[in-house]
DNA sequence: ATTTTGACTATGT
DNA sequence: AACATAGCCAAAA
């Protein structure tokens, strides 16, 4: 476990219900402006056994990026049951719900 | 060692 | 808004 991951892991639990963060966001929140596919896989690993809210992770397009369906729909589900809405079937108004991780030191 | 593969992103049509 | 392209980078093949 790298302390890249370990940063990973910590920030996208501090993500609070209602809210959402780009995978480059956390990225660089992480130290690492770049990983957003790091922080992709990282996700995937490690949201089963750490309870993450890894629904609350869009792109930076402000839509659901998962393509499967299933993970697809559940994904939209868990948002709109935390009160996100989703337009367009894909779309997360970064508008009004982007969290800006507010790094303090 | 080299290539492929993504739940990505910035930029330009 | 939707494509296309070019970077990106660690893991898996």
């Amino acid at each position: 476990m790298t302390p890249f991951t370990e940063r990973v892991i910590q920030i996208i639990r501090s993500i609070p219900e209602g809210k959402v963060m780009t995978y480059g966001q956390i990225a660089q929140a992480a130290g690492s402006p770049r990983g957003a596919r790091q922080v992709v896989r990282i996700l995937h690993a490690m949201s089963q056994k750490y309870q993450l809210p890894w629904h609350r992770v869009i792109n930076a397009k402000g839509q659901i990026a998962i393509m499967d369906d299933e993970g697809f729909e559940l994904q939209c589900f868990l948002l709109q049951a935390e009160g996100v809405t989703i337009t367009d079937r894909r779309y997360v108004s970064l508008e009004h719900y982007l969290y800006q991780w507010e790094d303090c030191l």
